[in-house]
DNA sequence: TCCTCGACGACCAGAATACGCATGGCGGAA
DNA sequence: TTCCGCCATGCGTATTCTGGTCGTCGAGGA
C-alpha cells in the first residue's frame, strides 16, 4: 500500500511518514500543493495525507484539481480544530475524511486503515480469505490460526491482494503499489515474491491469471454470485 | 433513502432525525442499543447514525454484530471528543466515519450525504448477457454460475462483444481493441477466436453477421434485426 | 424455381512464441 | 554474520498464430 502525505510542516510530515513507513506502508512526501498535486497526479496511491493549510497551492484547490481529473483516491485531509469550515469544504471538495489538529498519530493511521479497507470494499479491519486471515490493525497475517512468518515485502504483497480480492491484479499494478518511484520494471521480481508467498500459504490461494497477472480467492469459492 | 438515528439523548436524537427529514431523507429511530441493532439487522437502510454510549448494548457492540452478520451499510459513529480512543476503536469496528459531539448539524448532512454518494459507487460492475456473466472488475466470466476458463484474448474478446452488445462488431474493430498496433489484418486470428469461445459458451450467443462481423445477443432477445 | 458459382467463414492441427516459475548467486542492511 | 531483497538464467508449458481445407450462404442466370 502506497500512500503520499502532503505537509509543508516538515517534523509532522516526517513524523507522519515514520509512522506509516513503521506500519508497513509504502510513503511519498511532498512538502508544498504544487508538488503533492503532481505526484498525486501521476502517481498511483492508495491514500493521501492532505494538509489544508499549504504553500504554493491550497489544499482544497489541489483536492478539487485531482477530482476534477477524476481521481477517485481516498484522501484524508488536515484542518485546525476551529476552522469546522474548512471539513464542510474539504468534504465538498472530496474529501472522504478529516483530522483535526492537533491529533493522534493512532488516529490518522486507524482513519488510514479504514479508508484504504473501505476503497477495497471490506467493513471491517480482517480480511479472510480461505485459511488466511489479514489484521490490517495489526498488520499481521495467520493462516489457520497460526501466525505467518512472512518479510516485510510479502506481507505487502500479501496485503494488497487480499484487499483486492478476486480482483485480478497486474504485476505493473503490484509494482507500483509496493515500491516508492522509479523502480525498475523489468525484472522478475514480483514473481520470485508470488513464489515464496505461495510456498508459505500453498499455491491454491493465489491463481496465476496468464498474460494478466494475479488473483487471490478462497479455493471453494467458484461460482459465488454477486447477487445470491 | 433511509437513515436510521440510534442515540438515546431523546433531544439530539429528535434534532437530528429533523433535520434529516428536512433534507428529504426518510428516518427511523432507536433510543437504546437493542432496538437499534434489531432495527439496523432487519431493515434496509443507506446509512445509520450510531451512538457509542448506549444504554442495554454498547455502540461499538452493536456495529461489531452488523459487520459480523455481513451487513455493510455506510455507519456514522458519535462519539465524545475526549474520548479518541472511541474513534479508534469505532474506526476498527468497522465504521464508516465518525463525528464528535458537540458538532454543528451541517458537518452531519455532509458527512451522510459523502457516506451515501461514497456507498453508491461501490456497485459491482457485471454485465450479464442471457446465462453469461462478465465481471469487468475481477477480469472472471461465468456461464450458469460456472467459472468460465478463458485465455488473455478469449477474455478480451468476450468482453469487448459485451460491452458492445446487440450492435455487430466488425473484425477490423475486434483486431484494434484486441492488439496494440499493426496488426497483420490478413490472419484469420479473429475467426479462430471466437471458434474457440463459441466452443466454450455455447454457439447461440454470437451471432455471425455476414460481411459485416459478429454480434453477440442472448438467444432469447431474437427478432430485434437491424435488417429487415 | 432451381442450379451453379464465387466468396466468406468455420474448423483443424502443427509450429513458434511468450510467459511464468524455480533456482542460485550477489550485494546490502539489520 | 545472517537474513532479506534483487537479478540472471534456463526450462517447461500454455497460448497464440499460420496455413490449409471444408462447409455454407447468397446472388444471378437458366
Amino acid at each position: 500500500m502506497r500512500i503520499l502525505v502532503v505537509e509543508d510542516d516538515a517534523n509532522l510530515n516526517r513524523q507522519l511518514a515514520d509512522t506509516l513507513k513503521e506500519a508497513g506502508y509504502v510513503v511519498d512526501q511532498a512538502f508544498d500543493g504544487e508538488e503533492g498535486h503532481y505526484l498525486g497526479d501521476s502517481e498511483p496511491y492508495d491514500a493521501i495525507i492532505l494538509d489544508i493549510g499549504l504553500p504554493e497551492m491550497d489544499g482544497i484547490t489541489v483536492l478539487e484539481k485531482w477530482r476534477a481529473d477524476g481521481k477517485v483516491m481516498p484522501v484524508l485531509i488536515l484542518t485546525a480544530r476551529d476552522r469546522w469550515s474548512d471539513k464542510v469544504a474539504g468534504i465538498d471538495a472530496g474529501a472522504d475524511d478529516y483530522v483535526t489538529k492537533p491529533f493522534h498519530v493512532e488516529e490518522v493511521l486507524a482513519r488510514i486503515r479504514a479508508l484504504i479497507r473501505r476503497a477495497a470494499g471490506h467493513a471491517t479491519s480482517e480480511i479472510v480469505c480461505g485459511p488466511v486471515r489479514l489484521d490490517t490493525k495489526g498488520s499481521k497475517a495467520t493462516m489457520n490460526g497460526v501466525a505467518l512468518k512472512l518479510t516485510s515485502h510479502e506481507f505487502r504483497l500479501l496485503s494488497y491482494l487480499m484487499h483486492h480480492m478476486g480482483q485480478v491484479v497486474s504485476r505493473t499494478e503490484l509494482v507500483e503499489h509496493m515500491y516508492d518511484q522509479d523502480f525498475d520494471r523489468d525484472s522478475n521480481t514480483i514473481e520470485v515474491f508470488v513464489g515464496r508467498l505461495r510456498k508459505k500459504i500453498g499455491n491454491d490461494l493465489i491463481e496465476t491469471v496468464r498474460g494478466l497477472g494475479y488473483r487471490m480467492q478462497a479455493p471453494g469459492a467458484a461460482g459465488k454470485d454477486a447477487r445470491p
